[in-house]
DNA sequence: CGCCACTTTGAAGCACTTCAACATATGTGG
DNA sequence: CCACATATGTTGAAGTGCTTCAAAGTGGCG
């Protein structure tokens, strides 16, 4: 059975039947949102009606301070939902589109009747919102109480389990479209040093990445290095892999 | 009508009626915990059967690190909800007491039945959860973007809307009983240096700190030179109060 | 082909850290 | 209630990881 990218996402929080798959199939079946790369597509301040679950591409969060400093505070890679309304709740933060994407926008009434129904469902969803927070968190300890070397080390390792559980990561190389100044955005650097410590990783093989590809070359040292543990990617213990 | 902490919390997030409230209160009819400051009383790894609720005192959320460093991820106030489990989920961070704190185990099953039964309170719960991110993700934007004297004049900001809020703030000052090493740990900057700060934001006549209370001398001028804007803590525009 | 976004490198500066010492509270057992 | 230990706060001096400023190199795309 081929499953979309949602119901391979959830899958991967909490084991799903035939039956609930097939309900987060019909969920997605809505006309698709295109969106181009660099494109904000929802703004700080906005009032979605709608679920938004990203089916294709990447994105992320951000938030723009009025000076003009900017904290990327999420990647969101493929399965992933980007914003959840809750009654008519204002947006803190934009979402920006990192690659051409594609985006299911669903009627916040037809989510909350499939997790209704299907009980499956509505705990895949909890849990992995719940992920979702753990990243967050995991996000404020690096910036808060890594050096440059370790938050860009933890962030590759990061990203890396997270496409490699939802099949997008071909060995310990991946598809990687987020600039250096993004890049720089994200841990709370400047993209002068980004660069540099790039060059370093480079330098002691532990990475190669060029024409937005990243291979980590040395997994193991790279992840001990920069103290990544994935304990907080999976809340349940071991993975569910559908 | 005297509300308890948590009622007071969520009468902040959403309207609710006389009818709500009293099944606020008979959930928090459990028996009390009582935890001595800085004790750890939840630890990343566990996985409580119950959904801890602060009615008095502080605490706060923090992940430490293999070499001892330490986050502090986020403070919690009255009315908090410390963790709410879902299904077997591990947590990924500790939970400590700031102060003498009271806390109600609430079993998960009455918890969620309240939620069902009481479409007001499921509602109210969801809003003060997704406040509770929106706060975690400005300490993000806080940490990756903002000098320490930002950081720290943004936290007392954001801890006197907190307080005010729930009825803890008498004018612009407040109980405050976190030390400057939590301070440091809260900011991502070392103890000394926050003593500084706290230096200059005392020589500027901005804050006035001693014997653990806070008082802002200054509000207007410090939300301005730390670029607080409290929209995130009022996810529905206008708060609510009861 | 030429523009623009992105990457790379060097040199100088500074915000914050580190180290060290002392001062002041807070608590505890005798 | 004092003696002592321990946590917390304060200050100075030296060091450094990262920033800032500046300039040039590279690559994708209309």
């Amino acid at each position: 059975m081929l499953l979309n990218a949602l119901a391979r996402r959830l899958s991967c929080c909490f084991p799903l039947d035939e039956n609930d798959l097939r309900a987060v199939e019909r969920l997605c079946a809505v006309p698709r949102r295109r969106v181009a790369a660099r494109r904000e597509f929802l703004r700080e301040g906005d009032r979605p009606g709608h679920v938004h679950v990203l089916l294709e591409g990447w994105a992320c969060h951000q938030v723009m301070l009025p000076d003009g400093r900017r904290q990327i505070t999420a990647f969101h890679l493929p399965g992933d939902i980007l914003w959840q309304p809750i009654g008519e709740v204002r947006m803190d933060f934009s979402i920006l589109a990192l690659t051409p994407a594609i985006i299911a926008p669903i009627p916040t009434t037809a989510f909350e009747a499939a997790a209704k129904a299907h009980p499956a469902i509505a705990t895949a969803l909890a849990l992995q919102h719940r992920v979702a927070e753990a990243v967050l968190r995991r996000w404020l300890v690096n910036v808060g109480q890594r050096a440059a070397f370790e938050r860009i080390g933890y962030l590759f390792c990061e990203l890396h389990h997270r496409l490699h559980a939802i099949g997008l990561a071909h060995g310990n190389g991946f598809a990687f479209p987020v600039t250096q100044v993004e890049l720089a955005e994200a841990t709370g650097l400047t993209p002068v040093h980004v660069n540099r410590v790039l060059r370093d990783m480079r330098r002691q093989r532990l990475i190669d990445l060029e024409n937005r590809v990243l291979r980590i070359l040395q997994l193991r040292a790279l992840a001990q290095r920069a103290l990544f543990d994935p304990a907080y990617l999976e809340p349940q213990g071991q993975p569910h892999i559908a």
